[in-house]
DNA sequence: CTTCCTCTAGGGTAAATCACCTAGGTGCCT
DNA sequence: AGGCACCTAGGTGATTTACCCTAGAGGAAG
């Protein structure tokens, strides 16, 4: 087996220290180059056709959904491994659809780091927290055409949603039963669904959700 | 000169292998521990009672504002650099009035980082990019008392704010309570405190101030 | 037509929270 | 020394949520 190549894609020298220590070397791989920014890490990839791809979303010039789709199209031996900080279903979307086989969060630890490559090395994809639900939770059809409204909050209805927003507004079960003039045992069910298929597990994840998904603001 | 005691504090894994990629062993320098959120921070710092400690601002339990306050009443010598993605002015504010002598981004060349610890261990304070425009712009008059910038959470005391951060972060009472080594009855009366100081009257209400205010990110 | 999903709503029990109250100990400031 | 803010913690009772079920009506999809 030729030892794999990587090469990694982040604006912050820092994290890229830490990819360094923790990737290269690790059973015989070896980091073949450092892109500072997307533009970079599409030109670095031209010229080492790495073969996994480790690259942060938010960085100058070029971002890493962008970059990411440029090189899948280029070179679609190299897998893209996305590593970003954001644990939102509209971007866990967006990187599907931009051809990035992977997804891991940098608070994740760094053994499922490790996994993350291994599995993309063999062309497996691979998923952390939320974004595995969204795989698992239909996103990817093979053969299909990636579902069109598949940028809001696909898991949702609009039932749901509408739950959502007035419970995270600060309303109690009982006062959106009234506004919506239905039972508190309805929206009693509701909440618990909402929260079983997001795999939340308090009020507060919930507010929490809503505000990155932009249901309400802060 | 004795070799200089450096403890970190990050909540991402990744980073800690960064930070000891960068510091360990740079010029006799050692990592003497690693903590992962601002709680664990304040105990390891009683304990190893490092000389700096380079600590993240956005943690769980307790971030790294709160624990910045916590360690210099408690352990004066010790001197904290803060170690953040963000670079606002009004963080930078905060940060200067919970003690901290060094801020610095996480976007900085590891280079400056090295810098920045070198300067905080001789006590000398060390601010990059808008942080330092910040400190001359005035921040600082000797003599006169630190602006009452009391236009944000002022109305808080660091307990209810160490409160506000559990609770928001999806803990039940009990849960803060048993976090904190605490009665569920104290944390009830906290926060019946903290409701009817900010005149909030539901947890999500809470959960959009603390996000507001910067206690937790969304 | 059958199946699946959504919305609806109920029962029941356990747990948690809310909204009141009181009150002791500590530390700081005047 | 006294006052004051803060942290602590208990009581009580009402209210709300959490979590486990079942289940019918209606619509969309197979």
């Amino acid at each position: 087996m030729k030892p794999l190549r990587i090469l990694i894609a982040d604006d912050h020298e820092l994290v890229r220290k830490g990819l360094r220590a923790v990737l290269d070397g690790q059973g015989g791989w070896s980091i073949c180059g450092e892109a500072v920014n997307g533009r970079q890490a599409v030109e670095l990839a031209r010229q080492l056709k790495p073969d996994v791809l480790v690259m942060d979303v938010t960085m100058p010039e070029l971002n890493g959904l962008e970059a990411t789709r440029q090189i899948r199209k280029e070179l679609p031996k190299t897998e893209v491994l996305i590593l970003t900080v954001h644990e939102s279903e509209q971007l866990v979307g967006e990187v599907l659809a931009a051809g990035a086989r992977g997804y891991i969060l940098k608070g994740d630890t760094t053994r499922l780091l490790v996994a993350a490559v291994e599995a993309i090395a063999q062309h497996k994809p691979f998923f952390t927290g939320t974004a595995s639900e969204v795989v698992l939770g239909g996103y990817f059809r093979p053969g299909q055409p990636p579902r069109k409204e598949s940028r809001d909050l696909p898991r949702l209805t609009a039932r749901e949603r509408e739950i959502v927003q007035l419970l995270t507004e600060g309303r109690s079960n009982k006062e959106a039963a009234t506004t919506l003039g239905i039972s508190v045992k309805t929206v009693d069910a509701h909440r618990a669904n909402i929260m079983h298929k997001l795999n939340l597990h308090s009020v507060t994840d919930l507010v929490r959700y809503a505000i990155r998904n932009t249901i309400i603001t802060a």
